[in-house]
DNA sequence: ACCTGAACACCGTTCAAGT
DNA sequence: ACCTGAACACCGTTCAAGT
């Protein structure tokens, strides 16, 4: 009498939920696309269904990692400020994730997600009558910056997780360094707005 | 009556040579073991008695790249001016090899390889008596900014010379981008050291 | 529309054994 | 000291065929 499971379909999304699953189990080395069809019960081949090609899924993977940039609110914070509290917004969606830095870094040079901050810092440029192509430089340096930090970061991370690293003071004084160097560019935007003004 | 060719043995720093050479011939996603053992005339286990994996190979390339580095003389530039120099002249470095900005991001967050720029900035503060923890930020921007910047740049190369890329609006402008980051990192450099003195 | 089965052309690494 | 030969345990991707 029992009806049959109906031998449950996957999305697209669904796929990409498991991935950033098996990304924060395992590790992105170890994230292969055997192992996630493996995870959802499918042969490898019938991933390139609903992605062309591994890179296109990790794109998808990075999009669900940098989806909570969106709701934060930068009100009317001016230009500066509003850098600061994007790259220590971006850092947190990073560390979120086990090697997020490195995946999210590859997926955006190869142009396959948007840069992050870069919309809302060129709004609050607009907000505040600033030159756009500032707002352009300000974006560039703070994801690079956040971005090669955070990699730094997580890799030290996982490198002592593993037992290696002959050196490890404590926890990580990170923390300071990422908010002075955020501090230290905030300063130089200042700097380049008052140059223009 | 001939002398019989010695089978010339390879040393260490041949295998990191030829592994450069294959680099910038092939990129990162074709340097692989087999390909340089056979570029050697060897077998890929061979490659084991040199170095105790990929990884350390990669560094040893990576430290080839950033060679160049430490023939740079800065003189008495201030703070602010010779992190500028140090952070054009390592985009220069990579910029002489292919996927380099990849490579040394990799080597570098695995610690296998001493960031560049870090000495001689520390060298550059304490000659004009900077606090040592200033020129430590300041590296750890240069050098993440530089390395994010020529990832992307380099990506976008090797993309348009596979055909790809719908928009190439003539060659790069890459470069004016770049130098007005370099000026906005220095110039918040120097009003940090404003606040210090 | 979504997936299987089977194959293709590769990887990095280990290790006993040779010279 | 430096390398061979052979194996181990994997990869991403393609493609005809199934339902």
């Amino acid at each position: 009498m029992a009806i049959p499971e109906s031998p449950r379909r996957r999305s697209r999304d669904d796929v990409a939920e498991m991935a950033l699953h098996l990304l924060d189990e395992f590790g992105l080395p170890d994230l292969t696309m055997r192992r996630l069809a493996t995870a959802l019960g499918v042969q490898p081949s019938a991933l390139y269904w609903h992605f062309p090609n591994k890179q296109a899924l990790l794109a998808a993977v990075s999009e669900q990692i940098l989806a909570p940039m969106s709701d934060i609110h930068l009100d009317e914070l001016p230009l500066p400020r509003a850098a600061c509290a994007l790259g220590a917004r971006m850092r947190e969606c990073l560390l979120e994730h086990r090697d997020a830095a490195e995946l999210v870094s590859s997926s955006l040079a190869l142009g396959l997600v948007e840069p992050p901050v870069r919309p809302a810092l060129l709004d609050a440029a607009r907000r505040h009558g600033v030159n756009d192509q500032l707002a352009e430089v300000a974006a560039e340096v703070v994801v690079h910056f956040v971005l090669g930090f955070v990699f730094h970061e997580q890799q030290r991370l996982t490198a002592d997780s593993l037992g290696l690293l002959e050196r490890s003071p404590a926890a990580s004084t990170d923390e300071a360094g990422f908010t002075e160097a955020m501090t230290l560019i905030a300063d130089g935007l200042e700097v380049s707005m008052g140059r223009r003004a």
